[in-house]
DNA sequence: ACGACTTCTCGTACTTAGTACGAGAATAGG
DNA sequence: CCTATTCTCGTACTAAGTACGAGAAGTCGT
């Protein structure tokens, strides 16, 4: 769809019958399912319940289900904000990772939702503006910056999901049990020796902020130009 | 499901209608059809009549959809294979994610497929094992090995796509020209002047495996423990 | 060779989700 | 109040996953 009507609310005319919704409450309700049950509880009958409208009506404030997705995208990713640079380029960028990290962790469906997506709705383009001034003064010129910042978010959605699973993982014990039960007789076949050797480890539970810290340092420390 | 019935094809008994099919074919039908069309295009009924069956003769080899598509995925990631280490863990891990580049550009829906998904099929434990060998000589515990490799994956995995993106917004051209036209009158807000600046720099076009090269010396880099 | 048992095949049908269509309702201007 | 306009939403079609169960095609014990 050309991206003109998708980001730019029409304006209201003055003719005909008055709305009784808006974007950004059909937008809203979506998010709001999508962080209490998941994705896939996000269907337009849903939506459309949640503020009591018929499930067609919906299609007068988005074209169809995909951009009601692109609008929840763009709406949680307003929720980083963003921080004047200090002139620090890495904390700044070290400030923007972990925004970025809250948000993926409020809304758990979005790392879900966000790839193979092209946004460019107002909150994502201010992101990424906000990233390219903070890393003006570290010299990349515009193309390295962008690479550097796709990097770095790529890295923090990666990094989130990964923490999730290793939550989820202890929750149901019983699915984990089987894993590991299958994990052990898959291993020892004698076909993955280091595996096995990392399950017998005990699972020192580290920190998950200093883990995700010392990760985050890594990857800013790669982007210096020159190693 | 139970990892065992997933990942273990029950041995053939020796009773009964003997299959016509099989989950090697089935899968490979599969991942042929994702290659050509994409992964929509992969339904149960498709994959069935792609091999001369019945859409619910499927359910005698996979439990569900969900499973055909991990094994899918177990599937091509085997591809990349493994060389054996040569005892410099960096040149080692780069030709993994050379490897790794390579199967995600030849299955575009790969990347799509894999985020949110636990695959622990034997191609995928063998790449990980392979991985934790490459990393030995660097000195990293098993735990800093896994998240080295997962890092260097989600690095791999998110910049094919974006490959992707740039040369298939130049395939399409009205729907590119649509976009900047967009994006122009967005950034003549005044709102994002710095992104306003990269539009309007001619668009210098590097050599992708240069740019691959690069990003991923940073990435390697920045692995070191202690920067 | 036959009957019992087992396993695979696949037509039918149910369910859920997205969404096209079009009749009717609500509003502003003439 | 009439008309043009815009929004509302019931109805219905389509596509896709998959439960069910009858029938087909084997093996085995007798």
């Amino acid at each position: 769809m050309d991206p003109e009507t998708l980001w730019n609310e029409p304006a209201r005319p003055r003719l005909g019958r008055p709305p009784a919704h808006s974007r950004a409450e059909i937008t809203a309700a979506a998010v709001a399912v999508a962080d209490a049950e998941g994705l896939p509880a996000v269907t337009m009958r849903r939506v459309a319940t949640e503020i009591g409208a018929g499930v067609m009506s919906l299609y007068t404030y988005v074209r169809d289900k995909e951009t009601l997705l692109e609008l929840m995208i763009d709406h949680v990713v307003g929720e980083a904000g963003t921080a004047p640079p200090t002139g620090d380029w890495r904390a700044d960028l070290r400030a923007v990772a972990l925004a970025q990290r809250v948000v993926l962790r409020r809304h758990p469906w979005l790392a879900e939702a966000l790839p193979q997506r092209r946004t460019f709705g107002p909150h994502t383009l201010a992101q990424l503006e906000h990233a390219l001034a903070v890393l003006e003064p570290s010299g990349m010129d515009v193309r390295a910056a962008m690479e550097a910042f796709s990097l770095v978010t790529s890295f923090v959605s990666s990094h989130v999901t990964y923490e999730r699973r290793q939550r989820d993982a202890g929750a149901s014990a019983d699915e984990l049990r089987a894993q590991v039960r299958y994990l052990r007789k898959a291993v020892e076949s004698g076909r993955y020796p280091r595996l096995a050797r990392a399950l017998d480890e005990p699972d020192g539970d580290h920190d998950p902020e200093a883990v995700f810290d010392r990760l985050l340092d890594r990857v800013i420390n790669g982007l210096a130009p020159g190693g």
